[in-house]
This record gives structure tokens, C-alpha cells and sequence, in this order.
DNA sequence: TGAAATGTTGGGGCG
DNA sequence: ACGCCCCAACATTTC
């Protein structure tokens, strides 16, 4: 009996699976997973992501009785040798939407084709296919708004997702292939152990954590998702990302529990997930080009220390330095945060935002091409329905306003706890003596701001008159 | 999904 | 009693 090869990708989840739904009514099923860091080229999956992707293939290999086959590799050459040393009549998967996947992708399906296997592609990771929804001239969108209203009035936010497969019969046969322990996407630092242990992994604690969201932080959506202290994110991001969950299910059950301007919030944000996708189909060069063009010729600087002290959490800005640490620490970073932290580097730092990308694509647990690369162009005002370059935040105004008792900064800097509340924003503001009885020296436990902000406010806006 | 600068208003102190 | 000034507090404009 010939195999239908099941190949997992960014959907490592058994419900609301469409591939592998379609792939077991069709016979017995081969599931594969291909780590391709031959074709991601220089958008491989960065550290922290490894570390996620290791113990989610653990899960789901689990899920799959200890079966899912692990490869390495070009992922055509890795299938063309599937399809010669064994008898497999069809191909199935979800599709992505990189760009070099995308290519790598259309390839894969030339061969099958020339070699009379059956390839079958479906969409388990999004609301909306890019193609799906245009202009009314048939461009495509680029302002958010408009996106989702039109998402909106077409469906596309409310959907069924589909079932478990009833039953799953998965192929004994022997297949030469690879442990997920020689993938190596365990760094050999206890820095791995120290992120993951905030995390639960897998398609059933993703679900779980959906629960929890939706009985506790959903209710006070709205106003509480500001507050980096406050429990009322999803944090559902890395498993969107590896296809733990899909958005499918997420918006299905949110209909179904509440119904106020929480779920408005709600999936706005979600939609957003959806429109940065959209971008990334529609304009491929988003991870490294800016979308504005004007900005080409934007007069940012190149330096190291300034760089440093960022990627660190120590410019002296207490609550980018705890959103930077938190990152650090944790594979993670509180969405008000990362505007905060992002801002800085671009704007008082005035570094280019691919240093960013670069980071947080190394550091972040959830880090995704499609979300990465256009949030970055919208924190540095080059994307496509960005913010406005004169919109930056002053990091002290920011603390106060979203982390009032300054909970969320002392979580990640606890050399601050003794520091009277009232300097917690603007530390060189306060007297010496105040200083000495927390236990702080600046420039020895806890650093000198590293820009001035009202100046370096002051040569972002001239920068930005400059390309005008 | 800002912040700072500038403008306006209105109450109270005071000559 | 009245006008003048000061300056919060709030509103609008500008970057």
C-alpha cells in the first residue's frame, strides 16, 4: 500500500488541520518534518525559535504516537529521495507564506507534478489568503482600517474549525531518517533552560492558554493589554507562530465567549497578525527593504556601544531596559513594550530598525517574518501604514503611564527595588542621598541614561525633515 | 497604538 | 468694584 506523506510545517498541531485531515481519508500517512535551513538562507529560524521548535516537535511527534519522521535539508532534495526509495502516491501540507518558502514551495510542487505524485496544498494558517481580498482596482491594501473592515463585511473573521481527524492511521513502516535530538536546536547554554521554563509548549497547552485568555484576560482587554504588569495578553504568539493553534480556533472561540468591545480589541490585533502576512505576499522585500522608499535615503547611524546598550536593557531607561530583559530572560516582550523599546533604537538611537529585526529575531520566542518584519517598518515609520515618524515616546512618560507602580520594571531589574517610586522613571533625577539608601551607583549597578531625550528627540524630527 | 509647544479660559490675589 | 496679572487646567496645533 503506498504512503501519503504528511509534511508539518509551520501547523505542528493535530486539530484544525486541514493537510492532515484531507491526508488520513486518503490512506495511511507518512508524517514528515524537514528543518530547511539550506533554503531559509539568511531568514533561518533564530535561537530562541529553535529552542521553542525542539520541544514543540516533541510534542507533536507525541500527538502523532512517536511517529513523525525528522529530516534535514533542502526540503526538495529531502522528498525526492522519499519519493525514490519508497512508494508514496500523494504529498500534503499547509501552506506558508515566506517568500523563499513560497518559491521553494512552487518547486516542489513542479516535481511532483513531473513525477506523477499527487501534491495538495491547503491554508491552515490563516483568516485571509493574501490573494483573497483586494481594492476595489484590484491593488491591494495598504492602510490597516480599510483591511479589516472589508475582512469584516466579507467573513473572513468568523470561521469553523474544522476537527480532529477521527482516526489516525500512521505508517509503521522503517524510514531512514534523523532523531530530533541531532537537529541541535538546543543551544548548549543554560540560557535555553532558563527562557523555556516560563513556557508550556505544545498544541494542548496552547489550547489551554486560549482558555485561560478568554476566562481571565479577555474580559479586560481593552484597557488592560497597555499594561505590561497586568495578565491580560494572550500570549498565544509563539504557538500562532509554529501552528500550535491556529487563528481559525482562536476566532471561533472568541465568538463564542464574548461578545464587547474586548473582542473588537481583540481581533483587531489578531487582524493585524493577518495584514502583516498580506504585506509580506504582496511586497516579498518587506524583511529587508523599506516599504517606503523615501526611507532609503533616511540618515540613520552605525554604532556599536549605542547598539549594545540596547540589546543589553542598559541605556538607563528603566523601562527599556526591562522590556529588553524581559526579552532576554524570557523569549518575550509585552507588546506596549516592544513599541517602547522599538522607538527607542530607531528613534532617540537613531539605528536602522533592521538591528531590531535582527534581535528580536534572534531572541524571540514568537519571532515570525510576516509579524517582524512589518511591525519594524511600522515602529520606524517606513512601513505601510505606519506610525507617524513624530510619534515617539518618551520612555519616562511611557513608565508612568503604563507601569504606574513600577511592578513590571522591578520584576526585570530588581537593583531598582529599594528606589522610592517617584524616581523610578528619571533615576538621575534623584538626589545622591536617596540614591545611596536604595544602594544604587549610576555607572556602577545601574547605568547612566545613554542619550539625552529631549535632544535626541529633537535630531530624530531633523532626520525625518530630511527626507520629506 | 504621542509628546511638546502654543493657545485659551477662568478663578483668585491684589493694587 | 474693577481691571490687571498670574498661572493652573484644559484645548488645539505642531512636530
Amino acid at each position: 500500500m503506498s504512503l501519503i506523506i504528511q509534511w508539518f510545517r509551520q501547523d505542528l498541531r493535530i486539530s484544525d488541520n486541514p493537510a492532515l485531515f484531507a491526508a488520513v481519508n486518503k490512506g495511511e500517512v507518512l508524517p514528515i518534518y524537514i528543518l530547511d535551513d539550506e533554503n531559509a538562507g539568511k531568514y533561518k529560524i533564530g535561537s530562541a525559535s529553535r529552542i521553542w521548535l525542539h520541544h514543540s516537535l516533541e510534542k507533536l511527534n507525541e500527538s502523532l504516537e512517536h511517529k513523525l519522521r525528522i529530516f534535514a535539508g533542502d526540503a526538495k532534495e529531502v522528498i525526492a529521495q522519499l519519493l525514490q526509495k519508497y512508494d508514496i502516491s500523494a504529498v500534503y501540507w499547509n501552506r506558508c507564506y515566506e517568500p523563499w518558502r513560497i518559491k521553494r514551495d512552487q518547486a516542489i510542487k513542479e516535481m511532483l507534478k513531473r513525477l506523477g505524485v499527487e501534491a495538495h496544498s491547503f491554508n491552515g494558517s490563516l483568516l485571509i489568503e493574501p490573494w483573497e481580498l483586494l481594492k476595489e482596482d484590484n491593488s491591494f491594501y495598504k492602510v490597516f482600517t480599510p483591511f479589516y473592515k472589508k475582512a469584516y463585511l466579507e467573513g473572513f473573521l468568523t470561521c469553523n474549525p474544522i476537527s480532529k481527524p477521527h482516526k489516525l492511521m500512521i505508517s509503521n513502516q522503517r524510514i531512514e531518517c534523523l532523531d530530533l535530538d541531532s537537529l541541535k536546536l538546543l543551544p548548549t547554554s543554560t540560557w535555553s533552560e532558563k527562557v523555556i521554563s516560563h513556557w508550556q509548549i505544545g498544541e494542548e497547552a496552547a489550547y489551554k492558554k486560549l482558555e485561560y485568555f478568554l476566562q481571565n484576560g479577555i474580559n479586560d482587554y481593552k484597557e488592560g493589554r497597555d499594561f505590561p504588569d497586568k495578565q491580560n495578553v494572550s500570549y498565544l504568539s509563539p504557538h500562532l507562530h509554529f501552528g500550535e493553534l491556529s487563528p481559525r480556533q482562536i476566532v471561533y472561540n472568541i465568538h463564542n465567549k464574548v461578545s464587547d468591545r474586548n473582542l473588537e480589541h481583540f481581533l483587531r490585533e489578531i487582524t493585524w497578525r493577518e495584514f502583516s502576512y498580506y504585506l509580506l505576499y504582496h511586497f516579498p522585500e518587506l524583511p529587508d527593504k523599506n516599504f517606503q522608499s523615501k526611507f532609503d535615503y533616511f540618515p540613520w547611524r552605525e554604532n556599536t556601544t549605542l547598539l549594545n546598550a540596547w540589546q543589553k536593557g542598559e541605556t538607563g531607561y528603566p523601562i527599556v531596559d526591562a522590556g529588553m530583559r524581559e526579552l532576554w530572560q524570557t523569549g518575550y516582550m509585552h507588546n506596549r513594550v516592544r513599541m517602547i523599546v522599538g522607538s527607542f533604537l530607531v528613534k532617540n538611537l537613531l539605528l536602522p530598525w533592521h538591528h531590531g529585526r535582527d534581535w528580536f529575531w534572534d531572541c524571540l520566542l514568537d519571532a515570525d517574518l510576516a509579524n517582524n518584519s512589518a511591525s519594524w517598518q511600522w515602529v520606524a515609520g517606513s512601513g505601510a501604514d505606519a506610525a507617524p515618524y513624530f510619534r515617539i515616546f518618551n520612555p519616562i512618560l511611557q513608565g508612568k503611564k503604563f507601569d504606574p507602580e513600577g511592578s513590571y520594571i522591578s520584576r526585570f531589574i530588581p537593583e531598582l527595588n529599594k528606589l522610592p517610586k517617584q524616581f523610578l522613571f528619571n533615576i538621575w533625577e534623584a538626589p545622591t542621598s536617596v540614591l545611596k539608601k536604595a544602594g544604587i551607583t549610576l555607572g556602577q549597578n545601574y547605568p547612566n541614561p545613554i542619550i539625552d531625550l529631549k535632544y535626541s528627540r529633537e535630531k530624530a524630527l531633523q532626520a525625518y525633515n530630511s527626507i520629506k
